[in-house]
DNA sequence: ATACAAAATTTACGCGCGTAAATTTTTCAA
DNA sequence: TTGAAAAATTTACGCGCGTAAATTTTGTAT
């Protein structure tokens, strides 16, 4: 091992130079090292150690006819339930040898757009899109899904996107529906105006299974808008709580941070929420966030898959990319979740 | 308002040519607008109705003398504190007319150097560092920063940086342990292995306000390591109070995230935590997590000043850009945290 | 040793843009 | 009107690298 202080080389000629081959030969060798022959990568691996260089990842990215540039959208970091697919989606794409770069729209549709541009001129190979939903540019990411493979992750938007990859919402509610009502009184819904189509299937999934076990469905759709979910939860839970407007003592929020809000503010209100006798609630969410398994009580849950959910959105999109432009069907893919029972409801 | 689609335009070159002046006339003009003669200019505008054009700005900042970009640079996103100081130092840089680029290190030192030799190939005009701490790679972190104007952010590491920008542990931690004292029993600290120094700056201030105020200080270490607090919290809590070995009824953790893992434990152990008669214990925390005023109860904190933070952050990484090389004395900046009185102390 | 195809390397050019230097246009005093 | 300085624009070149085409080297059969 050299001890010698490795000295910086800033670019490829000066590197070349110093191996002894030609910068061409150098480039190939960085996109494949078996691409040279034996005696030339002896002779740039011998350089490698003697002096520091890599290549400039993003003059790469200019030149290269295909990117190994791959963007990475959610539509609110803050949220730790995006947070953590964000972390799982980059570390597929890093495993697959490719260079991630995540953004947030900060739950702002224009903030998006303005994402969706920069991304362009990013030229990636392809992206990874958490839109926000409901209020998202729709034409604007048509045209932007035109130009760019993209793979569409956890919300759907019709049409748009080469794929889309998310959780089976009617198959938690369906779950988490029938164990509530097996085990207690049939829950009402706590939701809030969607943000996206998610929450929307939920209430009509919610409403299905009702049905099917012969029980009135109820929805109790309190006020709210933006991404402070637990803002909301706690501020109308508090309100219906006061008015009485709850139609069953199982309250099944339509996701977990909506349930961390709720129940905050059952506590406030003087309510012991859980599944013992003592207990004059019991609440339940969805998704699994992050944090849900250390609240006070530890929240009943549907757990999203998030590893199959990582993986499949960034096999997908490296297939989509492999096959360059043959447009393929439109697939849309959902994994199930899975029921989380814990001491909530 | 023209109704023409506008047609996209790939280059400046083109851009150039429908508008009829010369491709760096047009660079001067995005660089500037007031640089080119008014009469240039409306040619220019009037070609920009109809096509549509944005230098692309990585190839922008590959040429540029010095770049517009800032890169930030936060541990974990997951944490949602990181994630809230990620976003408002974004916005800020926005604001200054910057391109920002936000990483996580995940928690991960190796990560972390990575990131910064992807930010150095980026050649930002200066970056915004929040470091992992204590496990960061401390010579690669100093070669970084002789090469880029880099400001430390939240932790501080000695020396590094051309300024560090934080909270006053000693301030918050002391006024804690004052308010604690007042109301109730005086506070044991709870702790695990420090990431950072400031865990280990604000273990310091609570033993000097303890002494101060004339009480024996208890500092209960538990073991963990990763970016799991509130698993650590609930893991360690739970032992804690099984074996018995809390020294006081009330517990001050050493952040918020802890805290929450801790109310769990307690929770679970049957322990009812607030301020009123009928509790067994009081648990506060530190820097007012995003997500803290909606456990149960309600969590006690001292809140950092993200705001102050953030600005300050921002507008000493721009003078120092603005300053170019001429390196001043490294300057630390602390801020004043507020007491946060809620329900859990 | 000779010929010839295959593999590896080098030459030459381009990506989208900034910027110093050279040229043109404008401004304004005499 | 003329002249020169000032301002604006254009020309020419470079950034760090990928890649098609041209050239050299290597491997193989004769």
């Amino acid at each position: 091992m050299s001890v010698m202080a490795e000295l910086k080389v800033k670019n490829m000629e000066e590197f070349a130079a110093k191996s002894g081959v030609s910068r061409p030969t150098v480039s190939k060798y960085f996109n494949d090292p078996k691409s040279v022959r034996a005696t030339t990568r002896e002779r740039i691996e011998k350089a490698l150690e003697l002096y520091e260089y890599r290549p400039n990842p993003y003059a790469v990215n200019q030149n290269r006819r295909l990117t190994k540039n791959i963007g990475i959208v959610v539509p609110y970091v803050g949220d730790p339930f995006f947070a953590e697919v964000a972390r799982r989606l980059e570390w597929r794409c890093i495993e697959e040898g490719y260079l991630p770069t995540t953004f947030s729209s900060h739950g702002s549709p224009d903030h998006e757009v303005e994402i969706l541009d920069l991304l362009q001129s990013m030229r990636p190979a392809g992206v990874l899109l958490a839109p926000i939903g409901r209020e998202s540019d729709r034409s604007h990411m048509e045209a932007f899904c035109k130009e760019v493979p993209t793979v569409l992750v956890d919300a759907n938007i019709e049409g748009i996107g080469a794929a889309f990859i998310g959780s089976d919402n009617f198959q938690s509610m369906s779950l988490m529906v029938d164990y509530l009502c097996r085990s207690g009184e049939p829950p009402c819904l706590f939701e809030m105006p969607p943000v996206n189509p998610n929450a929307n299937k939920r209430r009509q999934a919610y409403s299905e299974a009702m049905d099917r076990l012969g029980h009135e469905p109820s929805v109790i759709r309190v006020e709210g808008s933006g991404w402070d979910f637990e803002a909301i939860g706690h501020r109308e839970g508090l309100k219906v709580l006061e008015e009485g407007r709850l139609t069953s003592k199982t309250v099944l929020c339509s996701n977990d941070r909506l349930a961390i809000g709720f129940l905050s503010a059952a506590y406030e209100a003087g309510h012991k929420v859980g599944i013992t006798d003592d207990c004059s609630l019991r609440v339940a969410g969805h998704d699994d966030h992050p944090f849900s398994r250390f609240t006070c009580p530890s929240l009943t849950t549907a757990a999203q898959n998030y590893d199959s959910i990582a993986n499949f959105s960034v096999e997908t999109l490296c297939e989509l990319i492999a096959d360059e432009g043959s447009n393929r069907l439109r697939r849309e893919t959902l994994f199930d979740n899975k029921l989380v029972m814990r001491a909530s409801a």
